[in-house]
RNA sequence: GCCCUGGUGGUGUAGGGGCUAUCAUGUGGGCCUGUCGAGCCCGCGACUCGGGUUCAAAUCCCGGCCAGGGCGCCA
């Protein structure tokens, strides 16, 4: 009863129906998305992921079994309609669709756990544990289309810049890598872990000579915070270059957020506007701040702050108020860095190191790396790391590696600037923090 | 992990030692032939859990759980 035979497939979305039409009779599918019944007359709205169309059902001119259906909808149930198109000044789009046949697919129960409608508010904690309902909701959805924007125009600019798509493991051996908690496994009778970054391997693709590579992927990390803008299962967008330093895939990173904020401001109009969104277009390079000069501003804010300390949150609000859009910190001091970022040669205490920030977020990190294995062994003994740990890695760096630089792109957190969202969790579809795990 | 705040119908809320626990939305039924946040009538539906104080606890106290916010952590 409930199968979809071959007469029911959809014709039309409901944002393609028009005065044009007229008088055809076309197919629909949808979700009941409001119900009014006046006795004599009954609308439903009838919404799909683009848009709205009324169904209006006089109904002394309809089969009696047909009226029957109609009065049986409830809201959210998902039906198929076919029927006649009819021009009308009292329609909400100019047109509804007159029914000569419904199919109900399914119907929902009631009363459902939100309100798609958003007559009524829902806390995040009650929209993301009925979140394929809140995903229904233009608004909502409206962040997901712009973030398959922002990810088709990566690979685009990538693709266009002869890059190459890599797939890295996220199961990993090795807990002694430092830095950032992981989340353990069980891979038969081994421990394992889920990998942090791709950073090791992505390092390895410039010794096999793969020059320009990039991977858009998941990341876990196993820190127990818990603000709004971390998660423990996040997408970064990757890339390292070979026979480039710092400076050199700073100017890609430039270009591709460019390209991305032209592609989204362009082609996701109507995403913008629902989300109340205005996106400008930053021209030309962004600018540029020092570590050094960022200490001094920070200390002009009277958020203290001493030479060689990363940024606190508070320095990085302070920051953020003086630096408008976005701005490359760079100079980092080499002792709060990744073994692996290339120290200056002249000054070694300074690095290579560079964050791309949106006013007081941090969206990018990257750098010049170290190519030369001895260097490389000796930053990691200084990190307090076994280097014997790192065998794998360290020996690509034996047989011929080029020198390279590279960053990676927080993908959520770059979504957050582009829809201007205040909490991460918004942008990912079914986001995992300290406390949720499912859905 | 620390600090602050909170947890009341499906959802969002008001109340803050003793009345039939407020309102909106929803939901079930009824009326209505142009609704579009439809309207009107009738009904339904709730005090996070455990312990304590008290004649009496949704309300005060303690603890748990959960949530929101801030910080820390985040090679």
């Amino acid at each position: 009863m409930t199968r979809l035979s071959s007469e029911w497939r959809r014709t039309h979305y409901t944002k393609d129906v028009d005065e044009s039409l007229t008088d055809e009779e076309i197919t629909v599918m949808g979700w009941v998305h409001e119900i009014r019944d006046l006795g004599g007359i009954i609308f439903v709205l009838i919404r799909d992921r683009n848009g709205m169309i009324q169904l209006t059902a006089p109904s002394k001119e309809i089969d009696p079994e047909l009226l029957e259906k109609i009065r049986k909808l409830r809201k959210e149930s998902v039906i198929g309609l076919k029927g006649k198109v009819q021009e009308s000044g009292k329609a909400p789009n100019g047109v509804e669709i007159i029914p000569s046949e419904i199919k109900i697919f399914s119907l929902a129960n009631q009363p459902l756990p939100m309100d798609p409608t958003e007559k009524v508010k829902a806390e995040i904690d009650t929209r993301l544990d009925s979140r394929f309902i809140d995903l229904r909701k233009p608004s909502i959805s409206a962040i997901f289309k712009i973030k398959s924007k922002m990810l088709h125009t990566v690979r685009t600019f990538f693709e266009e810049e002869d890059f190459l798509e890599i797939n890295t493991p996220k199961l990993v051996a090795s807990a002694t890598e430092g830095g950032t908690e992981l989340f353990p496994i069980t891979y038969f009778e081994k421990e394992a872990f889920l990998g942090q970054s791709p950073q090791l391997y992505k390092q390895m693709m410039m010794s096999a000579g793969f020059d320009k590579v990039y991977e858009i992927a998941q990341i876990f990390r196993a820190e127990e915070h818990d603000t709004l803008r971390h998660l423990n299962e996040a997408i970064s967008i990757d890339m390292e270059a070979s026979f480039m330093d710092d400076v050199d895939v700073m100017k890609i990173l430039n270009d591709l957020v460019q390209k991305v904020i032209i592609n989204v401001k362009q082609d996701c109009k109507e995403e913008l506007k629902t989300l109340e969104m205005d996106l400008e277009i930053p021209e030309g390079h962004f600018d540029i701040v020092t570590y050094d000069d960022a200490v001094d501003i920070v200390n002009s804010k009277d958020v203290p702050m001493e030479w060689g300390e990363d940024l606190s949150r508070a320095a990085e609000k302070a920051l953020g108020k003086v630096m408008d859009g976005y701005y490359f910190l760079t100079e980092w001091p080499t002792e709060i860095k990744p073994f692996y970022v290339m120290p200056n040669e002249k000054n070694p205490v300074k690095s290579h190191a560079f964050d791309l920030m949106y006013k007081d977020l941090e969206i990018s990190s990257g750098a010049m790396r170290v190519h030369q294995h001895d260097l490389l062994r000796e930053k990691i003994a200084e990190k307090g790391l076994n280097p014997d740990a790192f065998g794998g890695y360290l020996k690509a760096f034996e047989y011929g590696m080029p020198p390279h630089a590279g960053w990676g792109l927080g993908a959520d957190r770059f979504n957050m600037t582009l829809t201007g969202l205040k909490n991460i969790r918004e942008t990912v579809l079914f986001p995992r923090d300290r406390r949720r795990l499912t859905p």
